[in-house]
RNA sequence: GCUCCAGUGGCGGAAUCGGUAGACGCGUUGGACUUAAAAUCCAAUUGGGCGAAUAACUCAGUGCCAGUUCAAGUCUGGCCUGGAGCACCA
């Protein structure tokens, strides 16, 4: 064996043979059980970054852990190929998307490669292929057919970079989340998913999903937004009309002295006088005109113009103005809201602006408020408010709401704040929305048997204000499949969301040409067991892909209703303390850490310093260190090779004290690494275990000059233990090690290890005796001490009884092969 | 404002159930080997006190303030700081 490690070379070879022998390829036969680990598949923007490094081995990892425990495992990898910077590239370069996406993913397919990735590659699954789209626009139609999929005239989110719409979930802090520009309201005629009808089923099964971190849930609770209240109806005094309301506070309905309508709401120029008409209509336009940033702003002064008309207080019969403002929004609730300036802050600004009277109707009976300087928005006791007096407002809520049912001017309310997903897009590299226009028939859906409706090919991206599909002389134009006259393409693509919400099914059955996937199929190996991945899909991927999942349940296409069973959301990869980006300049390339150190060292060290769901700072120093590492392991095994057996056997020996140490050293890392790759895959410990281990071989082999057989046998036992435990992340190294000691099977294909649970411990155990809880001495004792035994001996001790003499022993507790605490007075 | 997460040496981070705080590594310092360097190996490395230094001893110490307990990084209550998400959602 050679002296040095080369993993240039090492790497490069088994690479090789791996990709020869087929060595990851997944069976569906098997009698194993199965376990579907998975990573969020990328889009092939180019390179491979350290994200997907580091994504991609923490699942490696657990993908080899768990074959060697006797899973059959699912690994596969795919390309999240649609979406805008193929066309960026296209406009800017005049490259093809299909192309300039095709060498991309080549690229970093190669550099897959040389990260010795376990992927089942026969698996693979690519968005923008037609084989793949086709079934995406089969699912559509499937929802479409269901009522799941409708288009509708509405204000949706547009961004002028992109020159397309966005769902509300890719609108963040009023910017658009790929290219940060600002998002503004246009009406148009865009297809909606009703991700709304599973809004509660969403919100409840988030219980379900103990695999899933807290934060992940909440953000996702958060989104649906449930709130519970009541929807109350005013009249109109000037007309005959009704203004519907959504509150979550029915019981301050005796405050209320002033109504808003959004500006946007539909009734509204019915409910405006002439007079008002002008300024009405002028502030109209100027909240249209307004961006999301500057609608969305809090610490903006409330704005508004009253309507002119009045509505009556159903429980008071009270007459009060109509008013529009923008601090009503007409896409929540009924775009309409009650206002109660005593007890809503929002409300209270409002009427301090323009003077609207203000009613104290809860009051906190210990101090009591007249709401001069602030809204009381905290719980109390009802006043003015007739029957209710008297009564806590959380009962009032439902007592109120009862006596408006049974008055019929309302009614209980349930209401999500999460809206339909809008997956329409103004743009080519995407998967056609398989639809026609016909004049006749109206909307018609393509033929299943006529699907994947193709992009064309002859398109000008060099256009500007329009999607370059629209110049296709091939695309547009067809017959209705309904009637058989003229009609025409839809000419948007899907939101690539769609895309990536159903792909990990894909895997399952990815080469089928008669359906999206085998039910079966599906069904065997979904759930995913172990999903890694970035926090950014929190909310969109995560929250869209579940919806997926139950909304193909439902229509019987699979048989269960959670996609991902247990979810690890990765930390992101920094340096200096900043994420690693092009435009700081602090990127590090993995193509250089893979030639100057090997695959195995990028793998180790991603994995070496942080547990994986927290950010992970790079450094070079780091990397370094990671190495040396490696290069000392390789000498520690060229070094021994000659007395290094395969085949050791341990029975029938008996152990000298530091042979047995050894033994039990091994036992410990065995068990402790297991452990923590089972305890939510702490490997930022498995490695410092390696090292422990590592380190404790070359101080048992330090006191060695002469090896005799029960010797190499016990050096056997450690350094091989300590390969195979190595094996999931020093892939190569150790497969290399293992065939230079004589192997001709791979490593990989070892069990795990099993460990002895009276070897994983050491052979005495230090006695810690405290006083009064601090710790005085420390005294090496046998393990099978009694307890009587253990507070003799903590009562003997020499400093012990220096320090309790002259004092009076209150008790002594002791804990079982670990401590004695003596309380003294 | 609401929700969630985190806070431990110079740094990244360890620490099943409440039971030896600082594993392992990085960095730093000193030393060995070498003509020299690289590589490698050895030792020290929470702070204060007493020491020329070492050893021994001793006190303090896991964001802050209280509490529970024989015993608190860990549990409870209240704060502070940082990060993330949501946000004029009635």
């Amino acid at each position: 064996m050679k002296e040095s490690y080369f993993p240039q070379q090492i790497e490069k070879k088994w690479q090789r043979i791996w990709e020869e022998t087929g060595a990851f390829k997944t069976s569906n036969e098997s009698e194993k059980p199965k376990y579907y680990a998975l990573s969020m598949f990328p889009y092939p923007s180019g390179k491979l970054h350290m994200g997907h490094v580091r994504n991609y081995t923490i699942t490696d990892v657990i993908s080899r852990f768990k074959k060697a425990n006797g899973y059959n495992v699912l690994h596969p990898m795919g390309w999240d190929s649609f979406g805008l910077p193929a066309e960026n590239a296209a406009m800017k370069h005049g490259a093809d998307p299909e192309t300039w996406t095709d060498e991309n993913i080549k690229y970093m397919t190669k550099q897959l490669k040389m990260l010795g990735l376990s992927y089942d590659w026969e698996r693979e699954v690519t968005t923008c292929k037609p084989d793949y789209y086709k079934w995406t626009q089969w699912l559509f139609l499937q929802l479409y057919k269901k009522g799941l999929a409708y288009k509708k005239e509405a204000a949706v989110n547009w961004c002028d970079n992109c020159a397309t719409v966005l769902a509300n979930e890719q609108v963040i802090d009023g910017k658009c989340w790929r290219c940060d520009g600002i998002v503004e309201k246009k009406y148009l005629s865009q297809w909606f998913l009703k991700i709304t009808d599973y809004a509660e089923v969403l919100l409840k099964d988030l219980d379900k999903l103990t695999g899933w971190g807290e934060n992940v849930k909440t953000m996702q609770a958060n989104w649906i937004g449930k709130s519970q209240g009541a929807v109350l109806k005013f009249k109109v005094v000037e007309k005959d009309l009704e203004i519907p309301v959504y509150t979550t506070r029915p019981d301050t309905v005796y405050g209320i002295t002033y109504l808003v309508v959004a500006p946007e709401y539909k009734d509204i120029e019915k409910l405006t006088t002439p007079e008002q008409k002008a300024a009405v209509e002028e502030y109209r336009s100027r909240a249209r005109k307004m961006t999301e940033i500057e609608r969305l702003s809090t610490d903006r002064v409330k704005t508004g113009v009253p309507l002119g008309t009045h509505a009556i207080n159903p429980f008071t019969g009270e007459k009060f103005p109509l008013w529009t403002a923008d601090y009503a929004l007409v896409e929540y609730g009924t775009g309409a809201v009650m206002a109660v300036p005593a007890h809503d802050a929002r409300d209270f600004d409002f009427a301090k602006k323009y003077n609207l009277p203000l009613k104290v109707v809860i009051q906190n009976p210990k101090t009591p408020s007249n709401c001069v300087d602030e809204a009381y928005t905290e719980p109390g006791i009802l006043v003015n408010s007739e029957e209710f007096n008297g009564m806590n407002n959380e009962e009032a809520k439902k007592a109120i709401t009862e006596k408006a049912v049974k008055g019929g001017y309302g009614e209980f309310k349930t209401q999500y704040r999460l809206r339909d997903w809008l997956i329409s897009r103004q743009r080519y590299w995407g998967a056609p929305i398989p639809v026609v226009y016909c004049d006749k028939c109206g909307i018609v859906p393509v033929d299943e048997k006529d699907l994947p409706v193709k992009l064309p090919k002859d398109v000008d991206f060099s256009v500007v204000g329009k999607s370059p599909i629209t110049t296709s002389k091939t695309f547009l134009n067809t017959t209705c499949p309904h009637c058989g006259g003229p009609a025409r393409r839809e000419t948007d693509t899907m939101d690539t969301f769609m895309c990536s919400s159903w792909y990990y099914l894909r895997y399952s059955d990815a080469k089928n040409s008669e359906k999206p996937f085998d039910r079966d199929l599906v069904n065997k190996w979904l759930p995913v067991d172990q999903y890694v991945g970035g926090i950014e899909h929190a909310i969109l991927h995560l929250l869209y892909s579940r919806f997926f999942t139950k909304a193909l349940r439902d229509l019987g296409l699979l048989d269960f209703d959670e996609p991902f069973e247990n979810l690890l959301t990765q930390g992101m990869v920094l340096k200096d303390g900043a994420k690693m980006s092009k435009s700081k300049g602090n990127t590090v390339d993995p193509d250089e850490i893979f030639e100057n150190y090997g695959a195995d060292t990028a793998r180790l060290f991603i994995l070496s310093d942080s547990p994986p769901a927290r950010d992970f700072d790079w450094s070079d120093a780091g990397v370094e260190g990671c190495y040396k590492f490696l290069n000392r392991v390789w000498r520690l095994i060229a070094a021994n090779a000659d007395n290094i057996n395969l085949k050791f056997s341990l029975d029938g020996l008996t152990f000298s004290k530091e042979n047995d140490n050894l033994i039990r050293t091994v036992h410990m890392a065995i068990k402790g690494i297991t452990n923590d790759i089972a305890n939510d895959f702490q490997f930022n410990t498995v490695i410092s275990k390696y090292r422990e281990l590592t380190n404790a071989i070359y101080d048992w082999r330090a006191k060695k000059s002469q090896l005799n057989d029960e010797d190499k046998a016990v050096m056997s036992f450690a350094i091989t233990s300590l390969m195979k435990l190595m094996s999931p992340v020093a892939v190569h190294l150790t497969e290399e090690a293992w065939h230079e000691l004589g192997a001709d099977t791979s490593i990989h294909d070892e069990p795990w290890l099993k460990w002895d649970e009276n070897l994983a411990k050491a052979s005495s155990i230090t006695l810690v005796v405290q006083v009064n809880g601090k710790v005085k001495d420390k005294i090496e004792v046998d393990e099978a001490l009694s307890q009587d035994e253990m507070k003799e001996i903590a009562l003997n001790s020499q400093k012990i009884k220096e320090l309790i003499t002259g004092k009076q022993i209150v008790k002594v507790i002791v804990v079982p092969k670990k401590l004695v605490n003596i309380v003294v007075k």
